[in-house]
DNA sequence: GCAAGGTC
């Protein structure tokens, strides 16, 4: 007997229908010769440092180094603290005995370096000894699978992945297990918790660095004039070319005004009019992390709230798998959208547009199955939501509205830029949309508008003299640039804080962000846990703790987004073959340098011991 | 008491 083991029931689920496989056993599913299982996610995790010996947290054991790491199951913790999760733990038992009955085991974790992690790991804490082959799809269609299984590779082709992955679990380890004692210990504070890690500490890194950038910033205060050119009693308005440094400059420049008032009765001369179209193709699908930017934009959703919101409905099977890091399907995932598009004609929102859209055809921006990694996009199921709660509705509404979004056709709009003088150069622009395409749907401003900015513009014409009804100086500020906010902070994770607002330049960059879409939210989650930032309304902001700990460590490799650039690239390396023990000895160093560094500063650290967590009474 | 990774 052959056993199929997924990463989680649904994959299991989805392989076992096209197999024909319908005996629902207690933790598989049963049929055809064949048993399909499953893991949820990781069940087994590298053994905490007591299982090596380093019992309590002590200086003396530091560098914690294990010769040889061990495995355990994952936990959960109880009121009568953290124990092994017993859903875990049988749910491995299962798994132990079809595998003691099969004759071959096929892999159908995700096609990804955590999928090969997470078989692994139960394979060799189960002592198995079972030959096993490996699926790779990256869609779960039928056909996909049914592809995948004529094209089963042999286990081993993964053996260097799995080195990978195995490296960068061990380093994270070593890495976040010494510093985060080290800090700690040195902190000289009893029971506190500090915690330092690979992605943790270069987010907080992030948040505070901006908030002091924020917080010291100087305002400069810059002057501009603005005019009220009148067309046929249409007035806009338009505003100096140039920002004055001083009040006098923009007085002078306010007084070379022709205005009416001024005796001009037509003193504004219109030097150049440029109107171009322009078309603004759709955003693209969903990902986790962009739906969770715009569930904390438009409801203030906190990542975490999103992430439970979209597994619910996804549990619920009305969204397709959430913890994607993809905005593509593939062309077999394209073929089935007319017939969500379909149904969501019975939307009461959307009901318009999907009919509309049923009959155009559809913007395949978001077809591209190259860009399809473990997982694509996240779309509607085609199943009928009923009695959703009203965050529920909001989620679903958004992943929703979105694919008819994505499906329209590009918003073709007219950008206006006219050029009056009068004493000095003004400029004017406006925006007039002439087919809305995708902008039709949530019917949204866009983000993007400047206050200065007409709605609309008159027809003007180069040459033309137009009387000018008002003028005024304006005295504004510079502005620092704003602290973050959850889905701010979770686009700069993307990219590791580089700024960079294209959409697909960004995509580009995906590989060299800093943690995975399922694990941002957790992320965040812990620095507030930590008590190293709080949310106020929906900013982060670093508390005194942690702004305390980013002045210890801002300098250190560990605070740099870079060192996961550099572990990524060591680790693809790795993946292509090259050696397992140069890297792990470059972490063992790095381990024992971070750790005798950080207790020596730790002790400058400036803390009240109320504002640590985990204090012992 | 601690990492980052996955998922019910």
């Amino acid at each position: 007997m052959k056993v199929i083991i997924a990463e989680k029931p649904s994959v299991a689920r989805d392989i076992a229908k096209v197999f024909g496989a319908t005996t629902k056993k207690d933790g598989y599913i049963e049929g055809k010769g064949f048993t399909f299982t499953w893991a949820f996610g990781h069940l087994l995790q590298l053994a905490a440092p007591q299982e090596y010996g380093y019992y309590g947290w002590s200086v003396q054991h530091l560098p914690m180094l294990p010769p040889k790491f061990k495995l355990s199951i994952r936990k959960v913790k109880t009121k009568d603290g953290v124990v092994d999760d017993p859903s875990v733990k049988k749910q491995l038992d299962t798994i132990q005995k079809l595998f003691d009955e099969a004759s071959e085991i096929i892999v159908a974790t995700d096609a990804g370096r955590e999928g090969e992690l997470i078989f692994r790991y139960i394979y060799y804490y189960l002592k198995c000894k079972k030959p096993f082959k490996r699926l790779w799809i990256s869609s779960q269609t039928d056909e996909a699978i049914k592809e995948g299984f004529r094209n089963l590779k042999p286990g081993s082709d993964y053996d260097t992945l799995f080195n990978s992955a195995h490296c960068r679990s061990q380093s994270d380890w070593l890495v976040g297990m010494n510093a985060t004692q080290a800090l700690s210990l040195s902190s000289g504070i009893r029971g506190a918790v500090l915690s330092l890690g690979r992605v943790q500490t270069p987010t907080l890194a992030m948040i505070c660095s901006r908030y002091l950038e924020n917080k010291n910033f100087v305002p400069e205060t810059f002057y501009q004039v603005s005019i009220h050119p009148d067309k046929d009693g249409q007035v806009f308005k338009a505003i100096s070319a140039e920002n004055y440094k001083t009040k006098e400059e923009a007085q002078a420049v306010l007084d070379q005004v022709q205005d009416v008032d001024g005796g001009f009765p037509q003193g504004g001369h219109i030097l150049q009019v440029e109107a171009k179209p322009r078309k603004e193709p759709p955003p693209l699908l969903h990902d986790l992390s962009s739906l969770q930017q715009e569930a904390n934009k438009r409801k203030g959703f906190t990542a975490d709230q999103t992430l439970n919101i979209l597994q619910n409905l996804y549990e619920n099977k009305l969204v397709t798998y959430p913890r994607t890091g993809s905005r593509y399907i593939g062309d077999d995932v394209f073929a089935g959208v007319p017939a969500l598009i379909e149904k969501l004609e019975q939307h009461p929102l959307f009901g318009k547009q999907a009919t509309a859209l049923g009959s155009a055809t559809l913007n395949k921006r978001s077809v591209n199955a190259k860009k399809v990694t473990d997982h694509h996009a996240v779309l509607t199921t085609g199943e009928n939501p009923h009695q959703l709660s009203a965050d529920q509705q909001a989620v679903y509404d958004m992943v929703a509205g979105r694919m008819l979004e994505a499906f329209h056709q590009d918003c073709i709009k007219e950008v206006t830029k006219i050029v009056v003088q009068s004493g000095a150069k003004f400029n004017a622009s406006g925006t007039v949309i002439h087919t809305a395409g995708w902008r039709s749907v949530f019917n949204d401003k866009e983000d993007d508008k400047k206050d200065e900015e007409n709605a609309t513009l008159p027809k003007v014409t180069q040459g033309e003299n137009l009387p000018i009804t008002a003028k005024a100086l304006l005295e504004k500020q510079t502005k620092p640039r704003p602290l973050y906010n959850e889905a701010t902070l979770l686009k700069a994770l993307e990219t590791a804080g580089k700024e960079i607002d294209d959409e697909e330049l960004r995509y580009a960059m995906k590989d060299s962000g800093l943690g995975t879409p399922a694990t941002r939210a957790s992320i965040i989650e812990t620095l507030i846990k930590r008590n190293y930032i709080i949310r106020e309304k929906k900013n982060l902001v670093p508390t005194t703790t942690g702004i305390a700990v980013y002045e210890v460590v801002k300098n250190q490799q560990i605070a740099q987004a870079e060192l996961t650039g550099n572990w990524e690239k060591r680790l693809e390396e790795i993946r292509s073959g090259a050696s397992v023990t140069d890297f792990q000895n470059e972490i063992k160093t790095y381990t024992r340098a971070i750790t005798s560094e950080l207790l020596a500063q730790g002790k400058s650290l400036k803390i009240p011991a109320a504002q640590t967590t985990g204090v012992k009474a």
